[in-house]
DNA sequence: GATGAATGAGGATTCATTCAT
DNA sequence: AATGAATGAATCCTCATTCAT
C-alpha cells in the first residue's frame, strides 16, 4: 500500500489559502504561494484539490460550518424570544470579533469570481437555524413580520458593522456602544 | 508647441476600468483590457497614470465624491434634525439605489489591496459634512451621544444593506419595508 | 514467493497505449491517462517497463510481428512468381483494410522522437521473408533487377496510399480500381 | 509611432519551428524552444502569433505554396500530355529532393493534431492546378478514368517513396531507377 | 503625446518519475 | 508486486511595464 493523504497536508493548504488571503486578498493569491507558506511542493496541491476554486470554495465551507455552529451556541428553542434573540446576537457579534480573520475571507470570498451557485446555496443551508429563529418568532406574533432581506438589514447589518469597527480599531471596545446597539436591534424589530 | 494630456483621454481610462471591475471584478482587470475598452493603446496609459493602483485610486476617489455631494442635497441646516436625518437618509438610500454599480466598485476596492492610506483618508474626508450633520445633532441633544463607528453601525449599515438587497433583486422593492428601516433608524438613534 | 509480473497486465499496458495513440496521437500521450485506461496505477507500469519510449517500441515490435505473418499468410515457394505476386500484394493490402488502426500507429510511431535504432533494425529483420520473396524472384529473372528501395516504391507504395485512401473514407471501395492498380504494378515490375 | 512588426522576426520564427520539427518532431517543439532558437523571447512570439497552431499551421500554408508553384513550373498546357507527365513527374520529384526537409514537415503535420480544417482545404487548393492536369488528361482520353486516390497512388505515392528513400540515404541516387520509376509510372496511367 | 513592439516575471497546470508502504 | 503520494521540471500563456520611434 502507499502513503495515504494526509488530512494534515490537506489543512496546511487551507490554512495557507487563509492567511495569504486575508494578507493579500484574492488578487495575490497564486498556487506557488500557498505551497511555499504550506511547506510542500506546488504540485503537491494538485494531488488534493483539483484546482485553485477548489481550495477557495472548500475553505469557504469549512469556515461557514464553524461560524454557523458558534452563532446558535447556548440556545434553547424554551428560552424567550427575547431572551434568544440576545443570546444569538451576542454569540454572532462574539464571532465576529473571534474569527475577525476568519470573517475577513468570507467577505472578500464572496466579491470574489471564485465562488460558485454550489458553495452559496452549501452556505446558505448552514444559516438555516439562524433563519428558523426569526421565522418561528415571527409565527409567534413576537417580531414584526419582515422578509429575510430586512432581518439581515436590522439585525446583521449593525452589528456586523460595529464588530467590524471594533476589530479594525477604529472604535474602542466599549460595553455601552455594544448594549446599545444591541437593544435599538431589539426595540427595531419586536412587535 | 507640445500638445496637452487631454482630460478627455484620463477620463476614458478611468470610465473603461469602471465597467470593467463591475463587470468582472478585480481579478480580471488588467491593463490590456482597459486600453482595449477606452480605445487606447496600452502603453498611453502610462502617459496619464503611474501604474495599475494609480488609477484604481483615482476613481475610488472621483466615485466618492460624485457620491459624497449626491447624499446632501437638499439639505438645509434650518430644517429639524428630524426632517434633516431623513433627508439624507433618504438621499443616501436613493444614492446606492441609483449608483448601484458606483457603489459595487466601491465595496471591491475597500477589499483590494491596491487601497491606499491616502485614498482612504481623502476619502474619509469627503464625508465630513455627513458626519458634522450628526456631530451637531448630538451638540444639539437631538440625538444620543456615540462614536463615529456607532453611527455607521446603526445608520449606514442597515440602509445600505436593505439598498443592497433590493438592487441585487434579492427583496422587492417594497416602500412599508423602507419605511420602516427608516423609521426603525430614527428610533434608535433619537434622544 | 512472491507474486510474478503479469503478462496479462504488461498486455493490458500496450493495448491502452495503442488505443490512444490512435485516438489523440502521440502527442497527447501520458502515463496517467496510459494507467487509466489499463485500469491500474501509474506506479505499476514501471513495474514493467523502463519508461515510456520501452511501452512505445515493444508495442511496435508486436504490431510490426503481427502484421508480417499475416503478409506471407497461404504463400507457398511452389507456387508461380506472379501467383505468389499477387497472394503476398493482397495480403498486405487486406492487412492494411483489416488493421487500419494499428498501420496507423506504425506511422505515427515512425515519425516520432521514440524510435531507436533497435527498434528499426528488428523492424527490418521481420520483414526478411517478404523481401527474400523479391530476391529470388530477381534470381530467377521473373522480375527486373532493382534495389531495395525501388520495391518499396513500386509495390508498397502504390498499394498502400491506395489502401490508406479506402480506410479513411476518402475514396470509395472499387474493386476495379484495386485490381488496376494492382496488375499496373505487376506490369511495372515484371521482366 | 512605434517600432513595426518585422516580416525578419515573424519568418525567424517560422523558421526556427521547421527545424525543430524536423529535428525532434512535433512532439519535442515548444515555445521556449522555438523562442531561443529564434534569438528573441519567448513573449515576443506571442506578439506575431496567437499560439502554437497558428505558427505550425501558417509554416505549412507557406511550404505548401513553395512546393505548389515548384511542381507546375515550365509545364505549359500546350505541351502533349506525355510531355506534360513527365515534366511534371520530374519537377515533383526534384522538389521533393530539394525540399527534403521541407517536405518532412508537411509529413509531420498531417499527423499532429494542430491540423485545421481551414489548413486542409486551404492546402488542398493550392494542388488544383496539379489535380487539374489530370482531370484534363482523362477528359482528352490520354490516361485511364480513375479517382483522385488513385491518381495519388499510382502517381505520388511510388515517386514519393522513391525520392524520400534517397533522401534518407539508404539508396544511391541512380538515373536508371529513377527513368524506370517514371516510366512505370506513365504505362500504369496511360490509356 | 501616442503607440506598437518587446520582454522578464509569474500564473495555472500537467507530467514522468521516484518514494514509502 | 502494487500503488497512492510527492515532486522538480517543463508547458503554454498573460501581464505590467519599458523601449524606440
Amino acid at each position: 500500500m502507499a502513503r495515504h493523504k494526509s488530512a494534515k497536508k490537506q489543512d496546511a493548504i487551507m490554512q495557507a489559502t487563509l492567511h495569504l488571503v486575508i494578507e493579500e486578498g484574492f488578487h495575490g493569491l497564486s498556487m506557488s504561494k500557498i505551497a511555499k507558506k504550506a511547506g510542500i511542493a506546488t504540485a503537491t496541491i494538485y494531488v488534493y484539490f483539483k484546482n485553485t476554486g477548489e481550495i477557495i470554495n472548500l475553505l469557504y465551507l469549512n469556515l461557514k460550518e464553524l461560524i454557523s455552529a458558534d452563532i446558535m451556541k447556548g440556545y434553547k428553542d424554551t428560552m424567550t424570544t427575547e431572551k434568544g434573540f440576545k443570546v444569538i446576537w451576542r454569540n454572532y457579534f462574539d464571532s465576529i470579533r473571534k474569527y475577525a480573520r476568519e470573517f475577513q475571507y468570507l467577505e472578500q470570498f464572496a466579491n470574489s469570481p471564485y465562488i460558485t451557485q454550489v458553495s452559496k446555496e452549501e452556505g446558505r443551508k448552514q444559516f438555516k437555524p439562524f433563519l428558523d429563529f426569526f421565522d418561528q418568532a415571527m409565527a409567534h406574533g413576537d417580531i414584526k413580520k419582515m422578509s429575510q432581506g430586512l432581518v439581515l438589514a436590522l439585525f446583521i447589518a449593525p452589528m456586523s458593522s460595529l464588530a467590524k469597527n471594533i476589530n479594525s480599531g477604529q472604535s474602542q471596545i466599549d460595553e455601552t456602544a455594544i448594549e446599545l446597539a444591541m437593544h435599538s436591534t431589539w426595540l427595531a424589530m419586536k412587535k
